[in-house]
DNA sequence: CCATGATAATGGCCCTGTGCCACTATGTGG
DNA sequence: CCACATAGTGGCACAGGGCCATTATCATGG
C-alpha cells in the first residue's frame, strides 16, 4: 500500500499528461419530451464550426475545471438549456472513433433524458443561435443532424422504445398528477403502437409504483382518476415485455 | 451543404487541438471466462506507476494513430492479451471524473468479454508484469484492483448477471459443441443459483439457437447429446427474465 | 328527458411461459 | 443385480398478459 502511494507521488510530478495525444471528449444527451403527441428531441443550432449553423443534440465539451464527472457535465448542459435540474437522465453508451468529427479523434459519451414538457422554460441559449424541440419519428427528425448525432438519436430512440417495452420510464415524462388514461398515451406515442387499455392499467397498478391522489381530473368526458408517484426517483421493471416485438 | 464543408476546411486549418485541457482517455475489458467451475476475470499487473505492482482489468489508452475506434481499441488490448480474436464483446458504460485517476481527469470506457476459458492462450504479455485468471465471487476477487477497477468490475458482473436472466449470453462461454446441462451449469455459475432443469431445457430450446449435432457426449453416466450454435453471433433474448429477481 | 357518443373502469376467459416435481432412460461401479 | 448419477420427459398449477365484452359517468343535442 505505502508503496504503491509514494510511487504516485514521485510519478505525478514527473507525468507530462500531453506526451500522448488525446481525443477530444465531450457529452451530448438525447434530451425526450412527449409534446403534442409527439416523442420530441431537444436541438440546438451551432454558431461556431464546424457544422456551423447545423442542428446537434444538446452536449459539449467536458470541462475538467469545473466537472467533476460526466454526468454533472450532461446535467450542466441540460440545465443550462432547459432549466430543469432534475431530469430522468441515463447513460446510453460510447461513441469514439476517427472520423465523426473533422477535428480528429473524438469520444462523446451519449445520456439519454427525460423531462415533462411543461417544465421546460428556454432562458439562456448560451452557445446556440437557436434551441427547439424536433418531432422524433422512427428514430429521426426532420432536419439534418451534425455529426454522426443522426445516428445517436436513432440508437437513442430505440433504446428509449425498448425499455420503455419493460419498464416505467415514461412516468418521467408526466408532470404533476396524471390519469391512466394519459400515461397510456405517452407509452403509446414512444411505441408508435396502441396497447390494450386493461392489460396496461393491470400491469402499472400491480407494479405499485404510483398512487391515487384525492382528486379526479374532469374535463371532456367520465372524470378519471389523477394517479402520483410513489417515489419521485423509483423505476420499475417488469419481469415480461410488453408484446410487440423488440 | 457546401457552406458546412467550406466552414469545417477553414476551421479545422486554424485549429489548435490543444487550446482546452483534455481528459486522458482509455478502455477498459472485463474480460470474462468459466474456468474450473468459477466465473473468472483476467487481471494483468501493472509495471509502471500509478498503480505499479496492482492488479487492474485489461485496458490501456486509445492509441489515436492506429484505433479506429473504441472497438478496436477493446479489441487490440483483448487479442494481445489473450490471442482470441472473437470474443463476445459488448460496450458496459463510461466512468469519467477528477479523482478515479492520479494522474487527473479521465474517462474510461469500459467493456465487457465472454470467452471460452480453452481458447485463450497467454502468449504475450506486453506491457504488464503479470497475468492470470481470478475468480469472482459477487462481484468481487480477492486482490485489491488498482484505480476504480473494483467498482467497476462489481458493476461489470452485476450486469452480466442481470442479463444472463434473460439472454442466451453463456452460450459464447462455450468452447466447441457443449451438452444443455453443461450450458445450465454456465448459467448457474454466473447466477450463483441452482435453475430447474427442465425448464431450463424448455426455454433454451425453444429460443432456437442451437442444433443438435450428430455426436453424444460419453463421459460418466448416461450419454448427453451434443448442441452447437446456430449462428455463431446470434444473441437470443427472452421475453421473460428467470426468476431470482434482478 | 332521453338517446348518443366518448372516455373511464371492470369482469372474465384463454394462452403462454415458467416453476415444480414426479417419473423414466441409460450409463457406471460395486 | 442393485445403488447411484446424470439425461431427458410428462404433466399440472400459477402468474401475467392479450383480448373482448360489459358497465359507469360525464357532455351534448334533439
Amino acid at each position: 500500500m505505502k508503496k504503491h502511494k509514494d510511487d504516485n507521488k514521485e510519478f505525478i510530478k514527473t507525468y507530462n499528461s500531453s506526451v500522448y495525444e488525446k481525443p477530444n471528449t465531450s457529452v451530448d444527451t438525447a434530451i425526450f419530451t412527449v409534446y403534442e403527441g409527439k416523442l420530441c428531441v431537444l436541438t440546438v443550432k451551432r454558431d461556431e464550426p464546424p457544422f456551423k449553423d447545423a442542428w446537434t443534440l444538446v452536449g459539449g465539451f467536458i470541462d475538467i475545471n469545473h466537472d467533476i464527472d460526466l454526468e454533472s457535465t450532461a446535467m450542466r448542459k441540460l440545465t443550462e438549456k432547459t432549466g430543469v435540474s432534475t431530469p430522468y437522465l441515463e447513460q446510453f453508451g460510447t461513441v469514439g472513433n476517427k472520423t465523426r468529427d473533422p477535428r480528429g479523434w473524438s469520444v462523446t459519451t451519449v445520456y439519454f433524458a427525460l423531462i415533462p414538457h411543461n417544465n421546460v422554460k428556454f432562458t439562456s441559449r448560451k452557445g446556440a443561435s437557436d434551441i427547439k424541440w424536433a418531432a422524433v419519428n422512427k428514430g429521426k427528425i426532420k432536419n439534418k443532424l451534425g455529426f454522426d448525432h443522426a445516428a445517436i438519436l436513432k440508437a437513442c430512440s430505440e433504446r428509449l422504445r425498448s425499455k420503455v417495452l419493460y419498464t416505467s420510464l415514461p412516468v418521467h415524462l408526466m408532470s404533476g398528477p396524471f390519469t391512466l388514461g394519459e400515461l397510456q398515451k405517452t407509452y403509446e406515442i414512444i411505441l408508435e403502437k396502441k396497447i390494450d387499455h386493461k392489460s396496461f392499467r393491470r400491469r402499472i397498478l400491480a407494479a405499485d409504483i404510483i398512487e391515487e391522489t384525492h382528486n379526479m381530473r374532469r374535463e371532456g368526458t367520465r372524470p378519471a382518476q389523477l394517479y402520483q408517484l410513489r417515489d419521485k426517483h423509483a423505476s420499475h421493471f417488469f419481469t415480461r415485455t410488453m408484446e410487440g416485438a423488440n
